[in-house]
DNA sequence: CTGAAAGCGCTTACAG
DNA sequence: CTGAAAGCGCTTACAG
């Protein structure tokens, strides 16, 4: 028998009883894995889904069970859509990674700041298990909105303050950068810039809190901060910016690749070498760094763990695993190469 | 009253249908816009709806109707990751774009070429109404699987040959490598190279062709090709092959941005002025082309619009519209900067 | 450990 | 144009 499409309907859970000569409530508790069961009816059940090759209808689980599985990954616009793309691939790819085998439905939304109140309706309205949000954006309202919601959820960048209970996942962004503005002091290097991100977001601020914790340690000054947004761009206007401020300059921690392209290109039309005048680190090891002009000493971070590690954590949580740690911090490192 | 997770669950269809004061299936009927209802029943409806802030439960929908409400998207992990990612981004924001407001789920799935097999089954067993695949490599079995299962689909990116009834949806490569060939003639260069994509992506060959129709129209040698496979690092060592091949040569093609930035690296390093000595030409317009240095012209493709036309490609097939035009080919367009 | 039965919230012939 | 009723394919108390 075929339907309109000429996809043929599989099996029921009832053929599947049947062949396995058990009751269909029996071949539900096999296959939600529920412990009460004999390994009689276990084995028989597996082999009767094996043979008719069952995979259970979604939409009657999710209609007669408590759960929908499926979760949601919701990414805000809010914040800079040029840092989002090839982090959001990542991320993607890790959730996904995270998901395989396990029969939940992965649902992706996107949210705009004017439509976070449909996207909240959809998701409290039992559609979906948990969500996981990528929010770059500091001060975006959609992690406390879900969570006052009663969603769970697990954020994919640090909130700003005020979100203080809703679990997050991010890379050492503080760490990474402090790395990267210490190596440059380790060169010798005196009069250190920073193409700093927003303001309003986290991965912004903590990248430039760990630049000024790194010259702090070293005693060197920390004035020459230019507040950029993430795009190559901007990156080229805040370079050209700071070489006209201080024509000294000899070295600058730029918190993106994406924007240390633009200042590469600033510095090499005012005529700088690279390192020998100038020495530039960047941040996040994207698939550029490696061939700018000159290779782009960088900090790396695994956007794609991340993605992993936020899955993990939704799910353990829905599973209700006990003293998970609230957030998580990921590790980030220095790859050196030719321009610092 | 609240579930387990301190969610409320939100009024049912017989709470609008006692509100509106009709029955369950008059509202079924105004919700899924079907034709043969009164005004009165129908404005009735529309205010119980708007009251209550109803929102129809989707599994109990897919249980009962004969259609899933959702489609797939469908990321074949075959192909080159690095093109795939800003690619991807641009593709699902297009989808997104072109979903909202109709009640249709999202679901995200990747695919390696080994599952495959689980794949399809889950497409093909009622989950989705169609599916939406994202597929490089032009000689991925995925589509056709696909397709020999029933599953209603639409392919991102032209196929080789061998899948003649798969609908596409693809940019118009081959002009847009035409364009860039043609301005590098225009200029008067004379050993014109290109830097093409692999030989078993469909994306790579058309970029070829296009280069090779304008050469020949011009009466130029087509002898300069090496193939490479669109990472940074591959750009740069065909750089490197072809300037040991033709030391002579005057201008090249590159079948991507991405791997521009590594062949501008490589004439760098060489000595090359550019373009005084060599012109470049890249392909994607991507978000790096204008901070290259020096900026590059490129060829432009609009990738979210890619996402959009699939989507709507794959919602009127399935509603039936007929005359559809079983694929599409998108405009591109040379877009000129520094480089050539 | 197991089965019969109710019920999840819709859609859809069917009869009017 | 409209309503009563059956049914989609599961899960889950309940009783044994």
């Amino acid at each position: 028998m075929t339907d309109g499409t000429g996809r043929r309907p599989g099996p029921r859970i009832e053929e599947v009883a049947r062949v396995a000569g058990v009751s269909k409530s029996t071949v539900s508790r096999v296959i939600n894995g529920e412990q009460y069961v004999s390994a009689r009816a276990r084995d028989a059940v597996h082999r009767a889904v094996e043979l008719l090759g069952y995979s259970p209808n979604h939409a009657a689980r999710t209609l007669a069970g408590s759960k929908a599985n499926a979760i949601a990954l919701v990414v805000s616009e809010q914040g800079s859509r040029v840092l989002a793309d090839p982090f959001f691939a990542g991320v993607l790819r890790g959730v996904h990674t995270e998901l395989t085998g396990r029969r939940i439905q992965l649902l992706l939304m996107m949210s705009a700041s004017h439509d976070h109140h449909d996207l909240v309706g959809y998701l409290s309205g039992g559609h979906v298990d948990g969500a996981l949000v990528v929010s770059l954006h500091g001060a975006d309202p959609l992690p406390r909105m879900l969570h006052d919601c009663g969603v769970p959820l697990v954020v994919g960048g640090r909130p700003l303050a005020g979100n203080g209970d809703v679990p997050f996942v991010d890379s050492d962004n503080f760490t990474g950068a402090m790395l990267a503005a210490r190596h440059l002091a380790d060169l010798g290097r005196q009069r250190i810039a920073t193409i700093a991100g927003p303001k309003d977001m986290a991965v912004g601020m903590d990248r430039l809190s760990g630049w000024r914790r790194a010259l702090g340690e070293r005693r060197l000054p920390t004035d020459l901060v230019v507040h950029s947004d993430f795009t190559p761009e901007s990156g080229a206007r805040a370079m050209a910016g700071l070489l006209t401020r201080a024509p000294d300059l000899d070295a600058v921690f730029v918190a993106a690749d994406i924007m240390a392209l633009g200042a590469l290109q600033v510095l090499h039309s005012s005529g700088r070498r690279i390192p020998e005048d100038v020495a530039v680190v960047g941040f996040d090891d994207s698939v550029m760094a490696a061939t700018a002009v000159p290779p782009l000493t960088t900090v790396r971070q695994d956007v794609e763990q991340l993605g992993r590690t936020m899955t993990w954590r939704l799910l353990a949580g829905l599973a209700g695993e006990e003293g998970l740690p609230p957030s998580v911090l990921l590790p980030t490192s220095l790859v050196l190469r030719a321009s610092a």
